[in-house]
DNA sequence: ATCCAGGGAGAAG
DNA sequence: CTTCTCCATGGA
């Protein structure tokens, strides 16, 4: 096993997990195992360090999965330094959210699964397609599940997709599978510029705004992407005495804001208004 | 029981 | 162009 060590300052294993940016992790030992395609790793904070434990030949991946060369102090400390309290609030509870580079297809389908659902069931929505047609693999003694290639979920069929208990994204999810088998390269739209991307991201069935958004940002770490749910629309018109009610502008609002660290903004933002204002409010 | 969750497609206005 | 309705599912 390799070991990769890393200041804790800008990287709460915890909160880099929790924030709803990945959906297949799970608590193990001192930390968490975290699993994207058919890797894992075994991660935790300890003694003022994030450590990462993976095979010698994943070291790289997950080097740059957790994208340990991006400047994340100064990220946030431009966030903790704005003049929007909620934003200084939320950067000073996150800044050791880092912005995983996850792939672009895993992300694709996974949030086809988002879509008018909440984070638990995706989870193990995900987790049970991973399941039905990954592959068994073993990871510190632990059994767990690849992420299916579009050919593994495509004759998996209706079915069992459907068992996953998505309902009715069952259809986006086979048309997409089909899609990619046919040709379509999700990986190499990474060379279109983010506009057009999200454009060629919103033709498939399935995928509007707010995902493709996601997708933008998570599988393809475009920071120039704000993803607008529920839990923003309630920031922005809490905390940023809001009038607009269609997401699109409310998205164009933000990104004209904050500029190209908009989406780092955004996920400080939302683990703030998901998971601990409420636990502040006493 | 009704509402809600990291919304989007298709129809109607 | 904008707004409305419906969509499976399960936990609160």
């Amino acid at each position: 096993m390799e070991k990769i060590i890393f200041s804790a300052e800008n990287f709460n294993v915890k909160d880099t997990l929790e924030c709803g940016q990945i959906f297949r992790f799970r608590p193990f030992g001192k930390g968490f195992l975290v699993f994207s395609l058919d890797k894992s790793a075994y991660c935790y904070n300890e003694n003022g360090l994030a450590i990462i434990e993976c095979e010698p030949c994943d070291k790289d991946y997950f080097y740059n999965f957790f994208d340990l060369d991006r400047d994340y102090a100064f990220i946030a400390d431009l966030a903790i330094k704005s003049s929007f309290s909620t934003l200084q609030k939320s950067a000073s509870a996150g800044k050791g959210i880092r912005i995983l580079n996850q792939d672009s297809e895993e992300m694709l389908f996974s949030f086809i699964f988002s879509q008018n659902n909440n984070i638990p069931r995706i989870k193990s929505s995900i987790e049970k397609l991973c399941a039905f047609c990954g592959e068994k693999k073993c990871f510190m003694g632990v059994e767990y599940f690849t992420f299916p290639t579009a050919n593994a979920i495509l004759s998996a069929g209706k079915e069992i997709i459907n068992g996953t208990g998505i309902g009715y994204r069952t259809d986006y999810v086979l048309t997409l599978a089909q899609s990619i088998v046919n040709g379509f390269d999700v990986k190499s739209l990474n060379k279109l510029p983010t506009a057009q991307l999200r454009e060629k991201l919103i033709s498939i069935k399935g995928v509007g705004e707010k995902v493709a958004n996601c997708v933008t940002l998570f599988g393809y770490h475009r920071s120039d992407s704000f993803p607008v749910d529920t839990w923003i629309e309630k920031v922005y018109r809490e905390d940023f005495s809001g009038a607009l009610t269609d997401r699109k502008k409310i998205t164009e609002f933000f990104l004209h804001l904050f500029g190209e660290n908009a989406g780092y903004y955004q996920q400080y933002l939302f683990y703030y208004k998901r998971s601990l204002e409420k636990l502040e409010k006493r």
